[in-house]
DNA sequence: ACAAAAGTGTTCTGCATACACCCATGC
DNA sequence: GCATGGGTGTATGCAGAACACTTTTGT
């Protein structure tokens, strides 16, 4: 046992491989989709898994997965939190690997398509979701438990949006992360009285013939907001 | 840099020290105090630090915690949860180590003292905290904002009070966790709507003249409403 | 003309807020 | 008998919940 004032003395540490594994979440149309990867490589070959890698001495987790994310999809700058430490000692079949995960929202139409393929990435339905290597399944639950818990109260559904969206839109958003279906007339009384969305004078066509007013996230209020303790909450 | 494809494969992978401290929070008569640790060798000898130590090949983040606080307090089975990982390459200023904080709430009057005392541990009032090592300031404002948050929406709070508690050191002690002060009539009408107090018929006379009644807190109830997908805010 | 989605307004109810007095007891 | 903290009740206002109809336009 490692004793507890030796901690940053390092003579009774050993090391451990540390990797991070990030979650994908897109929304496409009215669903929400999770981009995982097919293994071209053994162990698991053929096998889905998250995207990862290892942590390397002279980055921070967080530029880990930055660096991962852009390598697959070519973003940077995008919604990435942490999740949490996955550790069991049998979660990996090999040597001792702890995995940072991280969930990271993009807007599903701004990626880059080519690399994604390049890497073998493919996007799935969330709730069609096979089975993933090792713990990833478990990372992907609480990831969408974690996505659950926060939009109630912060603005992050929007970084899955496009960049100008329709009420209608946002709404389906809310109703494919709740799975609960939510009041039209109420919904958009709420949304607009927290005045943080711009209206845009736009109509988007794509899914009615009316077509819906587009809308713009306003991040600048928004971020004035949140300092003086602002706070908001889409439902009950 | 680590290619994406070879997560688990370790080839790529170089290994790294993983470390966990612990922000051990306790709650003595209305004020909010931290158990943090001097310590007695070198290098920083004398400064102050949380309690932390290396997670070994053969348990997980969780369990390195939890062995680390029961060596220091004495204690098993008490609320511990995952802070963040904190992994700035310029972190430490020895080897490359990263550390998974885990902030705990514990009984005040139930740890080990003996034990406490042995290893150089104090109680210090958290608004009145000195300098701690490295990024330990950090994590301690971090865990402080977590605890914030997640007490307004979870009975977590409960764990820093005596087994039986009254209202008004309820009532103080989320005043103290949200430096906010509440109006005593609607905390109380509040907390006993949500009909998770079994009422004592005791009373406890350590801080008026008249006593006030002693609850307990209904943790079987909670855990079925929980299930339900029951949720309180204990403010607005 | 009609189907399909967007947009609008009102009522009701419940919960958070604000606020003032009596109670029990040790000194 | 008085100071100290504990306990109770009521009025008000706002915000969430429930709910039905009109508008626009492509076909």
């Amino acid at each position: 046992m490692t004793a507890t004032q030796d901690t940053h003395t390092y003579e009774n540490g050993e090391k451990i491989y540390v990797a991070t594994d990030c979650i994908i979440f897109g929304f496409d149309d009215g669903i929400l989709k999770l981009l995982v990867f097919e293994r071209r490589v053994k162990p698991k070959q053929g096998e889905l898994s998250l995207i990862g890698s290892f942590v390397s001495p002279n980055e921070s987790v967080t530029e880990a997965a930055q660096r991962v994310l852009k390598e697959i999809t070519g973003l940077e700058n995008i919604f990435m939190e942490e999740l949490k430490c996955y550790s069991d000692t049998s979660r990996d079949d090999g040597a001792r690997c702890i995995s940072i995960a991280q969930y990271a929202l993009i807007r599903i139409g701004e990626y880059d398509k080519e690399l994604v393929k390049k890497h073998g990435a493919h996007w799935f339905e969330v709730d069609k979701l096979p089975k993933l290597v090792y713990d990833h399944g478990d990372m992907v639950q609480d990831a969408l438990e974690r996505l659950k818990l926060k939009s109630r109260f912060y603005p992050i559904g929007i970084e899955l949006l496009p960049k100008q969206f329709t009420i209608p839109q946002l709404q389906k958003l809310y109703e494919v992360i709740h799975q609960k279906e939510l009041d039209p007339r109420n919904f958009r009384k709420k949304v607009l009285s927290l005045k943080l969305l711009i209206p845009l004078d736009k109509k988007d066509k794509s899914s009615s013939k009316k077509g819906a007013y587009l809308y713009k996230f306003d991040y600048k209020k928004y971020k004035k907001l949140e300092e003086k303790g602002f706070n908001f909450s889409i439902f009950k």
